[in-house]
DNA sequence: GAATCGTGGCC
DNA sequence: TGGCCAAGATT
């Protein structure tokens, strides 16, 4: 059983080193909370920072996403990336309507029940919103962990056993086990990095189990590698979409033809976005959905 | 469990 | 320069 880790200095740099994000704001309400959240999936923090408050105005309630176009919610989404993500945003939005009169629930499950909500999703929604205790497990957490906690340099493949894992780490008391998962995953975005980790400033470095070993290399298995970008299937969706975003009317076959190279790579990525709802086949035309 | 899904920043 | 990484979710 490792020592246990210094959670009170953990929360002190915390309060001290926390950078002002739009959605720690006081005033940010369960609604941009749970957007800002979706946005932030895959998606650097800094990138969401500038984009988070211009949708809000636009869309203050699920009911004002509700009730949107499908295209313009594309539209405003813009290079945010994984497009499929304003989809699911919007469709949660809708089922929040129809489920929740509106307001965004407070219970996990329901949470986890919601439409591009998943775990690390549907927990940040209760803990940082709603100040409930449960285990908030994202990438920054999973690599602190393994490395103060278990001596690991890397976390590997994420597992459903984090999850239990990291519960076993949380005070008891809810608003001090809040504290303890924002300051794990800030501590991991800011000196517990993937790559040249700044342990001179690491308030729990002391603590530390994988700097106590001295540094060993990590040996487990690693998440596969993601694919070559360049010349993908995903770079053709992206470029469809990107032309589609930037017009108000259908795009022609042959306008679409002209943008991509391999033809039938094209027709490939056109059939997966179509599967995908995110783009509409109109006749001989492409556009994106009503 | 592994593959898929965008875009951009960093060294 | 090109691989790695990023507040993951879904199939």
């Amino acid at each position: 059983m490792p020592a246990a880790l210094p959670l009170g200095s953990l929360a002190d740099w915390y309060l001290r080193s926390a950078r002002d994000l739009p959605w720690r704001r006081p005033d940010f309400d369960a609604w941009g909370t749970l957007v800002s959240e979706i946005m932030l999936q895959q998606t650097q923090a800094a990138r969401v920072a500038v984009e988070i408050d211009r949708w809000l105005e636009r869309w203050p309630t699920p009911a004002d996403l509700a009730d949107a176009p499908t295209h313009e919610v594309l539209r405003q989404w813009g290079t945010l990336g994984y497009p499929r993500r304003a989809l699911r945003l919007q469709d949660t939005a809708r089922a929040i309507v129809e489920r929740h009169g509106g307001e965004v629930p407070r219970d996990v499950d329901a949470l986890l029940a919601l439409p591009g909500i998943g775990d690390y999703t549907a927990r940040a929604v209760a803990v940082f919103h709603f100040g409930d205790r449960h285990p908030v497990v994202d990438t920054n957490v999973r690599r602190v962990v393994a490395r103060a906690v278990h001596g690991q340099g890397e976390a590997g493949p994420a597992k459903r056993r984090d999850l239990a894992d990291v519960e076993a780490l949380l005070p008891a008391d809810p608003a001090d086990a809040s504290v303890v998962s924002i300051a794990l995953m800030e501590l991991g975005a800011l000196v517990c990095t993937a790559r040249a980790p700044r342990c001179e400033s690491c308030p729990i470095a002391d603590a530390c189990a994988w700097r106590a070993a001295g540094y060993p290399p990590y040996e487990g298995r690693r998440a596969p590698r993601q694919a070559r970008f360049a010349g993908s299937d995903r770079q053709a969706r992206g470029t469809v979409l990107r032309a589609l975003r930037g017009v108000d009317v259908p795009l022609a076959e042959a306008e679409i033809a002209a943008l991509w190279p391999d033809a039938e790579q094209l027709e490939r990525a056109l059939a997966s976005l179509v599967a995908d709802g995110l783009v509409v086949r109109d006749g001989a035309s492409v556009r994106l959905p009503h």
